[in-house]
RNA sequence: CGGGGUGUAGCUCAGCCUGGUAGAGCACCGGCUUUGGGAGCCGGGGGUCGGAGGUUCGAAUCCUCUCGCCCCGACCA
């Protein structure tokens, strides 16, 4: 598609041939990926490594991070959180004030500028965050704010493994909350609660919420967001609350104390527990009520009080003049990470079943005989079509056989696929494939044009 | 950071033990035939054998050093 085609002002939508896109898959597995999202995403040419831990992200991978990204962006900006943007270089001197440059170790990424000046990578921006929200406040009537970025981290694991799950280099969304008092405090911790419910159930997934350790702060205010998924890391064992939860039309008021408070209570008075922790003799749950599942960790939120703004004079004048450290907590998601755990929560032995949400396109359009004028002008019509529909589509237009463009649109895992060939077309249908089910059914290209243009369901 | 493995064409790998100047399948390019689940035949292009040093008439192969990558463990969004 060719930006001239469109006339100035108009939203373009993403369309794309595939013999104009760059998307090199891999019939075979690649030695160096052990685990199927690592192997999936190498194959479906998402990926390239560019050294251990640290990835390329190639057009159909990013438009997936992409996807990612903007869902948690959206949930965050619902919540009510600000969105800002800090550097991924930071000053050592920001880390010496908190104490934690000599304490992070071998995992920080360290480096010297050419005046010999002391900077890092940064791993996490809690010092950073406390430093600009401590320079542009001065009164309780500042707070409460939350404040939150999608940046690039860079953590230098002693073992980098299982692709972008596991990687040195990650994008994460990390937000900070800063309130006046521990009151204030838990009402940001419990907005974020929600908002990573809402945010992991957007994406098609069965997020499960589990108390965390909460370090030396204490308190029960540190849970960690695992979503289910056969491969995960971590054995868990939760209610059946969790995976029942329907949020489709549930509507939430963050301004509404109570109904979040009510949502959260409702779910850290569930069990959950990982099989560390999990004692089949003390489980409160009956046979019935309790699941089993793996889970892979995607988010964590906790509260930290005064750690960071007390150290670094983060402190904001009282109703009566007192000076007051604010409260802080700080709320993770690993937006990279989440990638590849979609994938191990969604694929078979095929492939990539991308959640509707989240897929880079919506239909993947294959023309089973490129070069036939009779197919090569229904998929250009239907492909026009979709385009002015506002349905994203690839459209495998190469001169290959039917069996490797199947296999390759099965491999990348499009929600639907939308076959011509000229059996078809003789009785004027079309195959409309949906990859999830594996569910096929032949209609007009009018029909299934206008099935692809219902909401998703 | 401890333990193990590996590095040869874009990908998967053989060749190494026993030194003689580099191969297969897939992918790619051209031609013909095919065409509804990774096609067939013919022809073709592509490799500093991770790097450096050494032994030798001769090194992908043997020796030394070095770098990268992977796996198990400890650690972790």
């Amino acid at each position: 598609m060719r930006a001239s085609e469109w006339p100035l002002g108009e939203t373009q939508v993403s369309a794309m041939r595939r013999s104009q896109y760059f998307l090199p898959t891999l019939k075979e597995n690649p030695a160096e990926a052990q685990i199927v999202s690592h192997r999936l995403m190498l194959r479906a040419g998402m990926i390239r490594q560019e050294s251990a831990g640290i990835y390329s992200w190639l057009p159909l991978g990013f438009r997936v991070l992409q996807r990612i990204e903007q869902i948690v962006r959206e949930e965050q900006d619902a919540s009510g959180a600000l969105e800002v943007l800090m550097p991924t270089i930071q000053p050592a001197d920001l880390w010496r004030k908190s104490g934690r440059y000599d304490d992070y170790g071998a995992e920080m990424l360290r480096i010297k500028d050419r005046h010999e000046r002391e900077m890092l990578y940064g791993p996490t921006n809690e010092e950073m965050i406390t430093e600009m929200f401590r320079a542009g406040v001065k009164s309780y009537r500042d707070v409460p704010r939350m404040m939150y970025h999608i940046q690039w981290k860079f953590r230098d694991e002693v073992r980098p493994r299982f692709g972008v799950m596991r990687g040195r280099e990650f994008l994460m969304k990390d937000n900070y909350s800063f309130d006046l008092d521990y009151e204030g405090a838990k009402q940001s911790y419990n907005k974020m609660f929600v908002a990573y419910l809402r945010t992991f159930a957007r994406m098609g997934l069965k997020a499960i919420p589990m108390q965390a350790d909460s370090g030396p702060i204490g308190g029960d205010m540190s849970h960690e967001f695992l979503i289910v998924a056969e491969t995960g890391e971590s054995q868990i064992f939760a209610d059946r609350d969790f995976l029942d939860m329907d949020w489709k039309d549930q509507k939430v008021d963050y301004q509404d104390a109570e109904q979040i408070g009510g949502i959260v209570k409702h779910f850290t008075s569930r069990y959950a527990a990982t099989d560390e922790k999990h004692d089949p003799a003390k489980c409160p749950l009956s046979p019935d009520r309790l699941v089993e599942a793996r889970g892979i960790e995607v988010g964590h939120i906790f509260y930290f009080g005064t750690k960071y703004s007390k150290p670094l004079g983060c402190v904001v004048s009282g109703a009566n003049g007192e000076q007051i450290a604010v409260e802080m907590g700080s709320y993770g998601i690993g937006v990279s990470r989440l990638t590849g755990a979609i994938i191990e929560a969604s694929h078979d032995d095929a492939g990539i079943i991308w959640p509707e949400a989240v897929a880079p396109f919506k239909v993947g359009l294959i023309n089973l005989r490129s070069g036939d004028a009779k197919c090569d002008a229904a998929c250009a019509d239907i492909y026009g079509k979709l385009r002015q529909a506002g349905i994203e589509v690839l459209y495998d237009d190469r001169e290959e056989t039917a069996g490797g463009k199947f296999a390759d649109m099965d491999l990348i895992g499009l929600p639907w696929q939308l076959i011509v060939g000229p059996r078809g077309l003789a009785a004027g249908k079309v195959e409309l494939k949906e990859r999830r089910t594996g569910k096929r059914d032949e209609l007009s290209a009018e029909d299934a044009l206008a099935r692809l243009g219902r909401p998703a369901a």
